[in-house]
DNA sequence: ACTAAAGTTGACTAAACTGATAGAGAATTT
DNA sequence: AAATTCTCTATCAGTTTAGTCAACTTTAGT
């Protein structure tokens, strides 16, 4: 039930750019320096979300990368199915990705039932969760020193 | 975010013991048919889910395996967990698994804001389904055949 | 006592995935 | 021309996944 470390970094990258909005390009040395983020590895991240789309790049001396399309057009379902795959826990309940199972009769199979209301659960954060999202609630738990829901755990 | 084939035959042959709760033990040949689930791949399974204590077996030829507890008391997020680990998406969010992550701060961090309300979804589920309710669903299901639920995706 | 059916155990494997690292090359600004 | 930054491909060690195999041990029934 993982999300991968680099599906997590490539939010994490995501979350940076969405910050640095307004002001152009940022370097991948940004990056990787604001959320400790191994250079190398963010640099094949960044460009798996430039080949789908999500991030434009520009090379030379003063280039980066930026998002491609503005904050709040930016979903965590899109990111991540384009990353990871399926947000459904098995496969045989996915929208985008299914594939048949091998229990008997997939139709009346119970489990296929209870991952399917995981599924919608999860489906419906993640989609409705933008970049632009992130940065919201970055900048408020910035304000606000560490509260309530920390303690909750 | 996926549940690995390894869990999902693990429910299944749960399930299968939920429904033959009261005759006595199962031989793994009528799981493993039931469910369409490699006999030698089974074995493992069920022997992992022997050591967590969640089921019991009887060896010798009128052998087999059966729920250690009765039906209603075995949550999925128990046998998840046992089997798989973690039900958060990311172990930062973990209450039983946890692990720092690599972000600059734990505390302040937007996606692991977002991760917790995903984990909190999913574990309402999984820790309020048990076998005893897959039992149920799958009894319903056999008995109306395929309608809303199945058209809705 | 024998045997057939069942669980037990440990080793083994092929393939894929994960989390990186290395290095050469192309573009762009100064 | 030089420095900086993105681009692309390859490689790699370690782990996990999904199985398979073979050699047990236990038990019920004849």
């Amino acid at each position: 039930m993982k999300l991968s470390l680099r599906g997590e970094y490539a939010l994490r990258a995501l979350l940076v750019l969405g910050l640095h909005y307004d002001e152009g390009v940022v370097p991948i040395q940004t990056i990787s320096n604001e959320q400790n983020i191994p250079k190398k590895f963010l640099e094949q991240i960044l460009n798996d979300l430039k080949r789908t789309g999500a991030i434009e790049s520009k090379r030379g001396i003063a280039g980066g990368y930026c998002l491609a399309r503005p904050p709040q057009d930016v979903t965590l379902a899109s990111i991540i199915r384009h990353l990871e795959g399926a947000l459904a826990p098995v496969s045989c309940v996915s929208e985008r990705f299914y594939e048949k199972c091998s229990c008997p009769d997939e139709a009346r199979c119970a489990i296929r039932n209870v991952m399917r209301e995981v599924r919608e659960k999860v489906v419906e954060i993640m989609e409705k969760v933008t970049i632009a999202d992130l940065c919201n609630r970055s900048r408020k738990l910035a304000d606000e020193p560490a509260t309530a829901s920390d303690y909750i755990i």
